[in-house]
RNA sequence: GCGCCUGUAGCUCAGCUGGAUAGAGCAACGGACUUCUAAUCCGUAGGCCGCAGGUUCGAAUCCUGCUAGGCGCGCCA
């Protein structure tokens, strides 16, 4: 098969511009890169190859351009090629030149827009890990939507990817979840308790209480010393909420290859193992840190510790790997972690982290790099915080209050679709306003199901021609170059572009660029649907649209599918 | 005080790592269904791209400074 026209184009400007080049020092030779212009006016392609080379031949931009199109040999599907501005060379194609992309659509199918490429490289991807200590709350559901999206996107590109979850199941955090729900438990059994303010509020503990009471009683825990209590209780709600947790994600069809305990780290003294480590490398030393900046702190004392020399590797400070009770700090437990994964064959890691969680970047990479010699491992994607509103009015999220808003509250409402797809409609450095009276409007303000409409309107249209008795002709027989109009050529345009899509979207770690991509694509259709009637009399150009509606809903299903929306064919 | 992210149309956001006249959706206004799904389409209007310098043929995009907002800065995870 020949490679795509725009590859052939741009083979053929190169070897021109080559040619151009003999006796010049080729170093700094520019390449040529194709361009999709704006402006209709500049044709199909537009190419700048002669500003950048005008300085190194040290003529006029305009004049060389002439000079590459005097050696150029296009493709036949080229009409013109004209010099236009300062030195651009505007190409333009013959009507319906580029539709062959519909029977390549059609043969490729699901792998329409996928690379091949067997390297598979394998990438272990961490995200949401969100505490076991509540339900997962709308903020945690973005990480998780990006996360899952990223994961589809990268599997799409030929990656291995293996998701996981890390789950902060050791610290103090648990004793408090732990505590919290033992005082339930004991109000429950008719005990008048004052929950003092470090305990958790929120329904959920108290329905965490029931569920362990009815289970196990009340009796044995009263008969246990109360570390043993604390131990046991902090195990049981940790699986309660982990059950939780999972159900919330499977609400939005997430799932993971590996859940990994943070306690078994501590518990198989991987921990201590990696301080002792660290003590033999001579990377660790006594010292004293100075009090943290900008904040006040009332209690600061300076104490001599042991502390890490991450600032070897690149961090601000140096940073302690125990606390002074001797246990491990979660910084310890969390290197460790990724050492693990290093262990595990994974040198490419990418972790999605709240915007709360920036400045751990530098310190976990420091430590990767003193413990692996990798650097920038993990590769971190800080995923910005989400403002919660209802009718425009701020609505504060608190774990501690009770008064945030679940994840599976909002899916409930608004389903899984467009929670899934409003995620994906903003890149994942600008902080999110998500309004929940707007999310739960079913109307044309939700981009979702203008996507999703595109893809129900040809199946019906699809339909339409099957019960019409129309059968659809084989791809190779269609002649393709009767798609000539303006919606057509747009139409195909978008189609053709979406390799590259993924390709952008892949590298930079951008899946957000997927539901942008759909939002134009749809819109391309819908314009195409309205200017150019399907089921007509004249068969040939018939089967042309047809296809063209084929290949369409084709792509709208393969990145809709990376995205996790559904493609419906009714709405 | 320091670090990271953000500032583009009334609102919510794109802008393909430097290209030609800065684009969508919503809101506003005006049109289009006896014909394949009007959850749609077509048009009009709306911009000191936060501010000021710099780099060059050319800047919303790159560099510096300032400014506004968000997040973070102990042995908390």
């Amino acid at each position: 098969m020949q490679p795509p026209l725009k590859e052939q184009i741009c083979q053929a400007l190169q070897q021109a511009v080559d040619s151009l080049l003999t006796g010049i020092d080729t170093n700094k030779a520019p390449t040529v890169v194709l361009t999709r212009p704006k402006q209709k006016e500049h044709g199909d392609y537009a190419v700048n190859i002669a500003m950048p080379l005008a300085g190194l031949l040290k003529q006029n931009p305009r004049q060389v351009a002439e000079t590459i199109l005097a050696q150029v040999q296009f493709p036949e599907q080229v009409e013109s090629a004209d010099i236009a501005g300062p030195g651009f060379i505007n190409i333009k194609l013959k009507a319906g030149g580029e539709t062959d992309i519909l029977k390549i659509i059609m043969q490729q199918g699901k792998a329409y827009g996928c690379i091949d490429n067997s390297q598979g490289e394998p990438i272990n991807l961490e995200f949401v890990s969100a505490n076991p200590t509540g339900p997962m709350h709308v903020g945690h559901g973005r990480g998780a939507v990006v996360g899952d999206s990223l994961a589809n996107l990268l599997n799409a590109r030929g990656y291995k990817v293996h998701k996981e979850y890390y789950i902060n199941d050791a610290g103090t955090q648990i004793d408090v979840l732990a505590n919290s729900v033992w005082l339930r438990m004991q109000e429950l059994q008719g005990l008048d308790i004052t929950f003092p303010d470090s305990a958790y509020p929120g329904d959920y503990i108290v329905d965490i209480a029931k569920e362990i009471l009815s289970k196990q009683g009340y009796t044995s825990f009263e008969n246990m010393d109360e570390s043993t209590r604390l131990k046991t209780i902090g195990i049981l709600s940790v699986d309660a909420n982990m059950a939780m947790i999972r159900q919330d994600l499977q609400d939005i069809d997430i799932e993971f290859d590996q859940y990994f305990s943070e306690k078994t780290l501590h518990e198989s003294g991987k921990v201590l193992e990696l301080i002792e480590k660290l003590e033999a490398d001579g990377l660790i030393y006594t010292g004293t840190l100075p009090p943290p900046k900008g904040k006040e702190v009332s209690d600061y004392k300076p104490v001599e510790q042991r502390l890490f020399r991450t600032t070897d590797f690149g961090d601000d400070v140096d940073r302690p790997l125990m606390k002074q009770d001797g246990t491990a700090t979660y910084f310890a437990a969390d290197i460790a972690y990724h050492a693990n994964k290093y262990e595990r064959g994974f040198k490419h890691m990418i972790d999605i982290w709240g915007a709360d969680h920036g400045g751990y970047i530098t310190r976990v990479q420091s430590a990767m790099k003193a413990l692996t010699g990798l650097e920038k491992q993990p590769e971190v994607l800080l995923v910005q915080m989400v403002n919660l509103t209802r009718d425009g009015v701020p609505f504060k999220m608190s774990k501690r209050a009770g008064t945030f808003v679940t994840l599976s509250e909002v899916v409930k409402e608004v389903g899984k679709d467009a929670v899934r797809f409003n995620f994906m409609t903003r890149r994942i450095e600008s902080q999110f306003d998500f309004d929940l009276e707007a999310a739960k409007a079913k109307d044309a303000e939700n981009p979702v199901y203008y996507v999703q409409y595109a893809h129900a309107r040809i199946c019906a249209v699809l339909r339409k021609a099957e019960s019409e008795g129309i059968k659809l002709s084989s791809p190779d027989t269609v002649d393709t170059s009767l798609l000539t109009s303006d919606e057509a050529q747009k139409l195909v345009k978008m189609l053709l572009a979406y390799p590259e899509m993924l390709d952008t979207a892949a590298t930079r770690r951008e899946p957000y660029r997927i539901a942008t991509y759909t939002m134009q694509l749809a819109a391309a259709f819908h314009s195409f649907y309205h200017h150019n009637r399907v089921i007509i009399d004249d068969e040939s150009l018939m089967q042309a649209r047809l296809l063209m509606l084929q290949a369409t809903a084709q792509v709208l299903k393969n990145a809709l599918t990376l995205l996790g929306v559904d493609a419906p064919e009714k709405m």
